[in-house]
RNA sequence: GGGGGAUUUCCCGAGCGGUCAAAGGGGGCAGACUGUAAAUCUGUUGUCAACGACUUCGGAGGUUCGAAUCCUCCAUCCCCCA
């Protein structure tokens, strides 16, 4: 399933290739988030000029809201959506942390009390896998217990340890041979026990191995330190995903580490919310000064949103038009797919340290 | 010709003797957003040498210790009866 094309001989950073039941993906790769079956504002046909090999799905939104047996209906996700690449759908695991208002979790599982309705919705490691074998994506992830950060070492240990019980519990009821099952190593900002985990689930054979629990309260330089202790413990032949990160620039840190895949609703989500992104940092086209800018958003870019100015973009967004949200999230997606491509070649040319230093250099998320 | 009602900070609009630089919207300005309860949320929005001072509530006078709030006249707009 995954190829380890290359290693670069000047630092951790891989090149490789996930093949799917519905395509390859390039790696290091980076997924846009498509929760709901959408990945938000962006028509299939501008998603795939973005460069996007493989998008996500959610067990817990998508079991909601259309509910299972509609998706069944239409034989798969890939037939609902139109999506005919590779999909991987997230356990529930994270709505465990980002809900966590209304969920209670025990042993057998998570229970949520709807936020759309109210109503129970019980989520087992086993219902998950079953879940997500309906939906019919290319790769699963094992039902994890994500915890936020700063947080108690017995809450972040229990929850490491809950989230190996589950991993086995996802493994032994996933049958479907097509479909890849992605184990994920929790333990927070310690160590040992990312060590512990990382051991543990390298044990149970997955297909691929996650970082999880991470981007949830703690600092950058922690994250970045607690890949610096978490990927070398992962499985070498085995893709590594680092899930919901980042920035451009945790992402090429993560690179950095031997980190292969990454997820984030970042560029959608900013871009929806009039923040772009260039190789000189963000720019919030609400901002005044883009009011009388001819400059496009980007040169080095040829998306939609790049062939107007910036004062037109900013146009859209004070006017509230909704050709704004779609316009930039195009243009943030069409960017990371942009940078993880030149990524790849720096990884290929054993010049990644280096493509990395200079965009660091140039980067200001502030701007 | 007679009677009644309006005029508030960029806009709309509360306020009807002190706790009012003045509610709430809108607009403006800025910020946040990391496995999406987010096309969302937050802050700010009279001036200044700024924990205090000064100038504002159509205009001019007046009453009062004290007025956006009460009185008089003026201006403009709206309604009703002739």
């Amino acid at each position: 399933m995954f190829t380890l094309l290359h290693r670069d001989e000047n630092c951790g950073a891989r090149r490789g290739r996930i093949a799917t039941a519905h395509g390859v993906v390039e790696t290091p790769a980076f997924m846009p988030v498509g929760t709901l079956g959408t990945v938000k504002g962006v028509e299939l046909s501008q998603l795939e000029l973005t460069g996007a090999e493989m998008i996500l799905g959610n067990t817990y939104h998508l079991s909601l809201r259309p509910g299972v047996e509609v998706i069944s209906n239409h034989g798969g996700l890939h037939q609902f959506t139109g999506w005919n690449k590779p999909i991987l759908t997230d356990s529930g695991g994270f709505q465990i942390f980002s809900l966590a208002r209304i969920v209670k979790i025990d042993e057998s599982g998570a229970i949520f009390r709807s936020h759309i309705d109210g109503s129970k919705f019980e989520l087992s490691p086993e219902r998950s896998i079953k879940i997500q074998e309906a939906l019919g994506s290319d790769i699963a992830m094992a039902l994890d217990h994500v915890v936020g950060l700063p947080n108690e070492r017995k809450v972040i240990e229990d929850a490491m340890l809950r989230s190996v019980r589950w991993a086995k519990r996802c493994k032994s009821v996933a049958n479907h041979s097509y479909q890849k099952l992605f184990a994920i190593v929790q333990g927070g900002l310690d160590a040992g026990l990312r060590r512990e985990c990382a051991a543990m689930l390298s044990e149970l054979d997955f297909a691929g191995y996650a970082i999880g629990g991470l981007s949830v309260g703690e600092s950058a330089v922690e994250m970045y330190e607690a890949l610096d202790y978490t990927t070398p413990l992962l499985p070498e032949l085995k893709p590594r995903y680092l899930m919901g990160v980042g920035t451009p620039v945790d992402i090429l840190n993560g690179v950095l580490r031997g980190v292969d895949i990454f997820d984030c609703v970042m560029p959608t989500r900013n871009g929806r919310n009039a923040m772009a992104f260039t190789d000189e940092g963000a720019v919030r086209l609400r901002n005044a000064n883009h009011k009388m800018d001819l400059k496009p958003l980007d040169e080095n870019c040829s998306c939609p949103a790049c062939k107007r100015s910036r004062g037109y973009l900013r146009h859209l967004f004070i006017a509230k038009e909704m050709l704004g949200p779609i316009l930039l999230a195009i243009h943030n997606l069409t960017y990371y797919q942009r940078l993880m491509a030149r990524t790849r070649k720096a990884i290929e040319q054993n010049n990644f340290k280096i493509f990395y230093k200079n965009f660091i250099e140039n980067f200001n998320i502030k701007n």
